[in-house]
RNA sequence: GCCGCCUUAGCUCAGCCGGUAGAGCGACGCAUUCGUAAUGCGUAGGUCAGGUGUUCGAGUCACCUAGGCGGCACCA
């Protein structure tokens, strides 16, 4: 006998191997149907596996929101099953569910195409009226291997045999279909419903190694419900109205071309969405205890073979030669260049720590496919800095900067979703005592700010792990900006020392950090988190001043050139165009205040204050209104001390 | 880099089975001087991404190249 004990709390008793199926047939016959999947001390079961053990038990309907991911999984075998019949000789391989949906990847010598997609999801509902019932199945492996092998299926053998040998491997069966699958699965095609939509065609490696076949990826979207999936299609769109290259150019902020591939053009609005940006972040670090510095864009190939780049990047590196012979490379990476300015003349202990920042432009070569708008670009400007410090002064300085990090991203309106801690790639440099000790201190660091990171297991730099901040954005989506990495092997590598207190040389340890990450992918961010409706500090253009006739001409001009001296970003729009034109025009350009003047403002020397999203209307004093949009427009740190 | 798709006026996009290019917005000109989300009329603007081929004839079909987009791989 095994005893469930139900979320209400109550506990029954059932034979061994009754089925979850069973279990709602004996608390009610509508439940029974109504279930899809079973919850057994939180790990999710087929209503029709046997249970072989008690526990915490739960029925779920396919309403819970655990079922989702099993939707999305079957949703994908329905897929399958669809293409498998629609297009014979295609080979299934894996198809998962992920965020918002599922994909199956598929081998077929024929590309599919966009109009076999309506076809295939015409079939996946024909599948599902089908209410075909899925059964698990347990196989001998080897069995399998032969089987599959029989059937044509070369990958999913090749799946099969990378499971150890003597394990049973289960098979999940749907009509006359199967697929190798670890389950848990519906009881019937029918529970997955019809709140699906396949959405993109892409090629995508098999086992994600580039070295082997590519195969033709299928992604879908799989909800609860109808309603769920137009919500979802719905915030797809507005994601699309927010794209920062279709902001870019309706704002005139950027733009880029095909002989500058992955580079920015910063048009004059840009450069001044930028300069604000790279402004505030000076003004943080001044107030941190950073000194900047600026470091060559070319140099030596030779700091690049000392810090170790040069070997597992040159490929990626714009590497030019001198008409003497000389190798030289833009700089990816400022960090050689910041150790050489370390090393000149002799450091002592007391200089410790040393914060060295550089808004320092880097070109790396990355592969073409890569590059995204802003985000993804080959001339990019980090925010970067390195902390030169004793072992005993890690600690706090990652503290600090967590704290200044933090208070720097809520000051651009974007919310921590959390701080992830990457640890030790499979190819990397220095031992695992070396890892044991930097992932300690990196962790001990973040509890000490207050900070439990998520771990990234693997996704650390070749040569120290690090703390990635993950930030929300306004609809939601997750961006990573933000790093510290702590690294031993750099000051090594290109032998920084400095003077202790007890006369004797040391190295230094690096902490190498960036808040932004790259100025361009930053500004992308934003753009696409304000969907170009900047907040009044960051807002490109602050004011127009808009006149109703040109009687006003005059004093438009007067009272823009006011606002400007206490300094504010104005332009005046005097053209012959009716208010509601220009009101409109203004608007739409996300201009957060226009200042309408005609003949009565200027005669009592006042303006119109309109604030982008409001209809209303504020009539003030123009030294009134200069004093009071001076004081919204100050950048939060500069707000702050001004309150303080 | 790999797979797929796309590329027509400054922008957004029509253009059927191959028959010789169209709209809206914008720009420019003229009229209009107007009180908070589009004033009217007119004008100009295109080697249909580039190339090769098929054809009596190519924006439309085929192939190549480039760029863009969506993924994959990569991301110090």
């Amino acid at each position: 006998m095994i005893d469930l004990i139900f979320p209400d709390g109550s506990k029954r008793s059932y034979e061994a191997g009754a089925t979850g199926r069973e279990v709602a047939a004996s608390i009610a016959p509508s439940l029974a149907k109504r279930s899809v999947l079973v919850k057994l001390d939180g790990a999710l079961l087929d209503l029709d596996r046997p249970l072989q053990a008690g526990g915490k038990f739960e029925l779920l309907t396919r309403d819970a929101p655990e079922a989702l991911e099993t939707i999305r999984h079957d949703a994908s075998h329905v897929m399958a099953e669809a293409v498998q019949e629609l297009f014979p000789g295609t080979q299934v391989t894996i198809g998962p569910a992920i965020e918002d949906g599922f994909y199956y990847d598929f081998a077929r010598d024929e590309p599919f195409s966009l109009d076999d997609l309506a076809k295939i999801e015409q079939r996946m509902k024909e599948i599902v009226d089908r209410d075909e019932p899925i059964k698990r199945e347990e196989w001998d492996r080897d069995e399998a291997i032969a089987h599959f092998k029989s059937i044509g299926e070369a990958y999913k053998a090749e799946i099969i045999e990378s499971i150890p040998a003597g394990e049973t491997v289960t098979v999940y069966r749907q009509g006359n279909w199967k697929d190798l699958c670890r389950g848990p699965h519906l009881p019937s095609t029918k529970a997955v419903g019809k709140a699906f939509k396949l959405t993109k065609l892409a090629g995508a490696y098999w086992r994600g190694d580039h070295r082997n076949p590519m195969l033709q990826r299928i992604y879908g979207t799989a909800w609860g419900s109808e309603a769920e999936l137009e919500a979802y299609l719905l915030r797809l769109e507005e994601a699309e109205r927010r794209d920062h290259r279709k902001i870019g150019r309706a704002m005139d902020l950027f733009h880029m071309q095909e002989e500058g591939k992955g580079m920015v053009f910063w048009h004059d609005k840009g450069l001044t969405l930028w300069r604000v940006v790279e402004d505030y972040v000076r003004r943080r670090l001044d107030e941190a205890g950073y000194v900047e510095v600026r470091t060559p864009q070319v140099l030596d190939r030779v700091f690049w073979e000392q810090s170790g780049h040069w070997e597992k990047y040159r490929p990626n590196m714009f590497v030019c030669e001198t008409e003497e012979g000389e190798e030289l490379s833009l700089k990816p990476m400022n960090c050689p260049g910041h150790v050489q300015i370390f090393k000149f003349g002799q450091k002592s202990y007391r200089d410790l720590p040393l914060r060295m920042a550089e808004f320092g432009a880097c070109h790396r070569y990355e592969p073409s496919g890569a590059l995204h708008g802003l985000m993804r670009v080959r001339a990019f400007t980090q925010d970067d800095a390195h902390i030169f410090c004793r072992e005993d002064q890690i600690e706090e300085e990652t503290a600090r900067f967590i704290e200044l990090a933090n208070s720097i991203h809520s000051d651009f309106g974007l919310e921590r979703d959390h701080i992830a801690l990457a640890t030790r790639p499979a190819v990397r440099a220095g031992s695992d005592e070396f890892w044991d000790k930097a992932e300690t201190q990196m962790l001990a660091a973040a509890r000490k700010a207050g900070v439990e990171p998520v771990i990234a297991e693997g996704d650390g730099a070749f040569y120290a792990p690090k703390l990635d901040w993950v930030l929300k954005d306004s609809i939601g989506r997750t961006w990573t900006c933000g790093t510290i990495q702590l690294d031993y092997v750099l000051p090594e590598r290109l032998d920084a020392e400095y003077v202790g207190e007890d006369g004797q040389k040391h190295r230094p340890v690096m902490l190498h950090r960036a808040i932004c990450g790259s100025l361009e992918r930053f500004i992308g961010v934003l753009i696409e988190n304000y969907a170009g409706a900047f907040p009044l500090w960051l807002s490109p253009v602050q004011v127009v001043v808009a006149t109703i006739t040109s009687d006003a001409d005059e004093y438009a001009l007067k009272a823009a050139q006011a606002l400007r001296a206490r300094g504010l970003r104005v332009e005046t729009d005097l053209r012959n165009e009716k208010i509601n034109y220009k009101v409109r025009e203004h608007s739409l350009a996300k201009v957060p205040v226009i200042a309408v003047v005609g003949r009565r403002e200027a005669e009592e020397v006042k303006v119109a204050l309109r604030r982008l999203g409001s209809d209303g209307q504020q009539i003030l004093e123009l030294a009134e209104a200069a004093n009071t949009l001076a004081s919204e427009a100050s950048p939060p740190d500069v707000a702050r001390r001004a309150g303080a």
